[in-house]
RNA sequence: GCUGAAGUGGUGGAAUUGGUAGACACGUUGGACUUAAAAUCCAAUGGCCAUUUAGGCCGUGCGGGUUCAAGUCCCGCCUUCAGUACCA
């Protein structure tokens, strides 16, 4: 009986499905897991796409079960789900196209991922699965929102707390005393004046404190998606999805009030085990900077500017102030005389796309407002522009230029010929700024003459607080979440509107359904899709959703049109794993209380300023309010590296003959690099159209190609090509080939559908299995790494497999055929060294995440225990379960056969011991005069004087080579290190 | 520009705390088996020199340094990739 995996692996698949093999238990606990320690190994969940898998969708997932099956083996009670994030933009759009509901696209798209998901072999307990758009989900993230809206931030306590001790603290004493992180245009009232305001006003008021808010917004809109974005689903000034213009817009929208973490975000990566590189771009994102705001006064006006520096030690260098364009002072203080000028200004630059004004930064543009601000200490006047190097959403808006100390500020003076004071002793600012703080010595500063930066900037603070025109303070670029989005595809808020005021349906009649919609876009006057719905208003008697025509904004109130952003529901997942089937609750206490955290977390990079983040901030939120027990959800996450395509390119060759010809040429790429070979090849097909060539008129155009054309050394199968219909267009297509050959060239990119490059996992399956499939992912290389896939060295683990298969079967004396032959035999020395030393290497590596290395691993070890002709049970048993979590079929196989009943999945994992790698020799760490160390390999029968002896004589040769007399030499006995064979 | 990661054969990649660089695999070459192919097995495979044998020299991006010993540690460069970017 040969290895046949097809058989073994449909087998196993449903012998795991059948007996609830990863069923995890929640506590308490009977039985065998009694006692157990718990450990959560979570995937971040895929998006359900119409396009499926593609061989490095599961590399994470192949390497978190493994550790998943590895501490089931080592008798870890372990949580290891997977679910779908299954609200998104792909479905609706598909939706808008087709009239195809989403629900149906999703519910396609996740059968086909389930389909392949399966065919891998993961471990995952799908008994606990969660969709994001499941309304029995989603009731949760409504809940949770609703939390958010109920809570404020205290900025004393550094917790968020109930709203009701905010409505308590303002009846007793106001408003002004409060410390808490809230709208800065919120009004200061005392308590005789809150408790005379009417609820709408107190409404008012009381939404300026909440952590998730409605306001008046400018925001990253995006027409072509008909929706806002949030600032990380923008790259370069452009949609993510689509990549399409991004402009500014004010409209009224949910935000969550992120920045009031700011700092604790911060702090909690120091207690997390997360990647260095993911940790700085949340760094980077929150973009905490320490220094100081100050206010200036405007001349002949109440109005005053507050900016904010780090640098408040240039403080006597400022030369003008300049305001972002959009800024709010700009239209009051502008004068008459500059009114057009500054207009025209705005105009200008309103116009200009987000990406136009990122790109073009070299450009210097401003215009002077004719007003003028009073210098906090000397009371000269100090001319405010406006410029678009400042930016609306960072800091205040504003900013008091020091030309000589930063160098937008200087090119902004040279150009428009603003003086440029320098402050700094002994340098030369004639050609550009300095910006060096480390070596300055502050001058023409008055009081901060002859001081440092460090100094001047503590004295500046000190005072400007004395005159009370600034303080000391941190700003942080992480801005409020916009939390709304107009879109059908998403959570609805479970929020109504009275008189204007948003409204919270009480958790009990939760979930808020999506209504049905006849069409999924915006509504002619501009509405979101929700808009659409006639059954979309909030009956307030009944507590249910009702009829629109309903509405009498008396007992029926119209609900909420915007629906939640994707993040929403990614945001919690993880702990409604713990308990997925929950109805009265997020999660019962016992559950989150046992399981409490994700003990690893594995997913892509992408996700760093977005879901990480999100995710952090919600988890502490919620532990705030008591519903978790811990800060950080995730104790460790690795990032899996991207696996990348290795696209084909034909190349078609235009000649510039001046001919109008459609006719395509293919020249093999192995001719490309020979100008004169290149064109003695060509001739025939000019002379077929009478005419001479310029070959350094030739254009060639590379065109890509589907990889399944190609064979494993780069030839492409021309016939193939012909037939196929992606390219009948290029059926007559003329091949100028070399060796009766068509080569064409690869180049290493993102596997994509629309680059052919794309390899699926399903055929990978169908060819190898999927253990090969599993170890070879693995074998690729580093997990964290990006790594080109290359199927033509599968064939190295698939031989493993099958060398594996040999080792439990074919009889090494005297046997016939394929026969299951596994002994009672004692094991030889070689047989417990080759175990022993693999059961050392494997632990380590996994608990290292370093799957490569195991893999390799195994193959020594068959190799090594083929040669010794070993088929004693106690070394292939324990073998077996070293190599079950990267090749699970296989070894539940081999399991069976060696007469167990049980999966494998329940084994305990072999224990290492040291003694089977002790021969002969041992190594010694040997120090010199206590300072020097080496180890050396020697006999283990000689004793401690022979040992010396042997050390002091290998000394006195490296001495003498190296012309020097040998030292004294301490052997520091016992101590293993490794052993060589 | 800033931040981070990484540079090792033809290729993917190994190499505990500094301790025989190139494990393992792909590819290539030669051989066995076969009518043939596939599959399988065996051998060789960093470069150069020597080859009757023994062996020798050079080698981990570049230039220095520390050390008995450096892919690994230190200093200065170069290159690549990723993230981020008018952040005051």
């Amino acid at each position: 009986m040969s290895y046949n995996f097809r058989e073994i692996e449909a087998k196993w698949q449903q012998y795991w499905k059948d007996n609830t093999t990863f069923v995890a238990k929640n506590p308490p606990l009977s039985g065998e897991m009694e006692g157990a320690p718990k450990y959560y190994v979570l995937d971040m969940f895929p998006y359900p796409s119409g396009a499926g898998l593609h061989v490095g969708h599961p590399l994470g997932y192949i390497a978190s079960d493994i550790y998943a099956r590895y501490k089931r083996h080592k008798g870890f009670n372990v949580l290891h789900p997977q679910g779908y994030d299954s609200f998104g933009l792909p479905a609706e759009q598909y939706a808008i196209q087709t009239g195809q509901h989403p629900a149906i696209t999703t519910q396609q798209n996740i059968a086909r991922y389930r389909e392949q998901l399966d065919k891998i072999g993961f471990s995952f307990d799908w008994s606990r699965e969660v969709r994001t758009s499941d309304p029995k989900f989603y009731k949760w993230t409504q809940w949770i929102f609703i939390q958010l809206f109920n809570s404020w931030y205290d900025a004393t306590e550094d917790k968020a707390r109930s709203i009701n001790d905010l409505e308590a603290i303002f009846s007793a004493e106001g408003n002004a005393t409060i410390n808490a992180v809230c709208d800065e245009d919120v009004i200061q009232c005392t308590a005789e004046e809150w408790n005379a305001f009417s609820s709408k006003e107190k409404q008012e008021v009381l939404l300026k404190y909440r952590l998730t808010y409605l306001a008046e917004t400018e925001v990253n809109w995006c027409p072509k998606l008909g929706t806002v974005l949030a600032n990380d689903e923008i790259v370069n000034g452009v949609s993510e999805r689509g990549g399409y213009p991004v402009l500014r817009k004010k409209m009224t929208q949910w935000s969550m009030r992120i920045s009031a973490y700011a700092q604790r975000l911060l702090d909690g990566l120091d207690t997390i085990d997360w990647p260095q590189p993911l940790k700085d771009s949340q760094t980077n994102w929150i973009g905490r900077s320490e220094g100081a705001s100050v206010e200036f006064r405007i001349q002949n006006s109440e109005f005053k500017i507050e900016v904010f520096t780090t640098r408040p030690d240039t403080i006597f260098g400022v030369s003008f102030m300049t305001l972002a364009p959009e800024h709010e002072l700009v239209q009051k203080i502008t004068t008459s005389v500059q009114k057009a000028e500054v207009d025209a200004y705005i105009e200008a630059t309103a116009k200009r796309s987000e990406r136009e004004r990122m790109a073009d930064v070299k450009t210097i543009s401003g215009a002077f407002t004719g007003a003028y601000a009073e210098h906090p200490f000397t009371k000269e006047p100090i001319p405010i522009w406006i410029g678009d190097y400042v930016l609306a959403g960072y800091g205040t808006g504003a900013v008091m230029a020091v030309p000589c100390g930063d160098q937008r500020d200087y090119d902004f003076a040279k150009h428009f010929d603003i003086a440029i004071p320098n402050i700094f002793e002994g340098v030369d600012i004639s050609e550009a700024a300095f910006a060096d703080k480390e070596h300055t010595i502050i001058a023409n500063s008055d009081f901060l003459n002859g001081l440092n930066y460090k100094k001047a900037t503590k004295r500046a603070i000190y005072e400007l607080e004395q005159i009370d025109q600034g303080k000391g303070k941190i700003n942080y670029r992480l801005r409020d979440a916009v939390f709304s989005r107009q879109r059908y595809w998403g959570e609805p808020f479970p929020v109504y509107y009275v008189d204007g005021m948003p409204q919270m349906i009480e958790a009990k009649y939760l979930p808020i359904e999506l209504p049905e919609v006849e069409k999924y876009l915006p509504t002619e006057s501009g509405e979101p899709p929700l808009g659409r719905a006639d059954v979309w208003a909030w009956d307030t008697k009944n507590n249910k959703v009702v009829a629109n025509d309903l509405i009498d904004h008396n007992s029926v109130f119209p609900l909420e049109l915007n629906t939640m952003p994707g993040w929403a529901g990614s945001s919690y997942y993880f702990n409604r794993y713990m308990d997925p089937h929950n109805e009265d609750e997020i999660f019962s206490q016992e559950a989150i209380v046992y399981w409490k955290e994700v003990d690893l977390y594995i997913g892509g990079s992408e996700h760093a300023t977005g879901h990480l983040l999100y995710a952090r901030f919600w988890q502490k939120f919620l532990f705030d309010r008591g519903i978790v027990p811990v800060e950080e959800f995730a104790k460790k996450l690795i990032n899996q590296g991207m696996i990348l395509g290795t696209s084909a390119f034909m190349h078609r060759v235009f000649l510039n003959t001046g001919l109008q010809t459609d006719e395509a040429i293919f020249i093999s790429a192995d001719l490309l690099e020979n100008d004169s070979e290149l064109k003695e090849r060509l001739v025939h097909l000019t002379q077929k159209r009478g005419v001479d060539i310029d070959i350094s008129k030739i254009n060639i155009m590379p065109l890509h190609v589907d990889v399944t054309l190609i064979n494993s050394s780069n030839e492409l199968d021309i016939e193939g090509f012909k037939l196929d219909n992606k390219y009948k267009h290029l059926k007559d297509a003329d091949f100028v080939l070399n060796g009766g050959k068509y080569i064409v060239s690869r180049e290493v990119e993102k596997m994509s559908k629309s680059k052919y490059n794309v390899v699926n996992p399903d055929d990978i399956c169908d060819d190898y299995g999927a253990d090969t499939l599993r170890l070879y992912e693995m074998f690729l290389g580093p997990l964290e790494q990006a790594k080109p896939w290359n199927t033509a060295g599968i064939t190295g683990v698939h031989s493993f497999l099958k060398k594996l298969w040999k080792l439990y079967h074919s009889p090494f004396e005297g046997g016939q055929g394929d026969v299951f032959n596994v002994s009672d035999a004692e094991p030889t020395k070689d047989n417990l060294k080759t175990l022993h030393k693999t059961i050392k290497k494997v632990e380590e590596d996994i608990e290292n995440f370093s799957f490569n290395t195991s893999v390799s691993t195994f193959m020594i070890a068959v190799n090594e225990l083929t040669a010794q002709k070993c088929n004693a049970r106690a070394i292939l048993e324990p073998l077996l379960v070293l190599i079950s979590p990267y090749a699970p079929h296989i070894a539940e196989e081999l399991w069976q056969k060696l007469g167990h009943n049980e999966s494998i999945a329940t084994a305990a994992f072999p224990v290492f011991e040291a003694q089977h790698l002790v021969e002969s020799t041992k190594q010694y760490p040997i120090s010199f005069n206590g300072k020097m160390r080496f180890t050396l390999e020697l006999s283990l029968d000689l004793s401690k004087e022979e040992i010396e002896a042997a050390v002091m004589a290998h000394e006195k040769t490296q001495q003498q080579l190296a012309g020097r007399e040998p030292k004294k030499v301490i052997v520091v006995p016992g101590k293993i290190v490794n052993v060589v064979g």
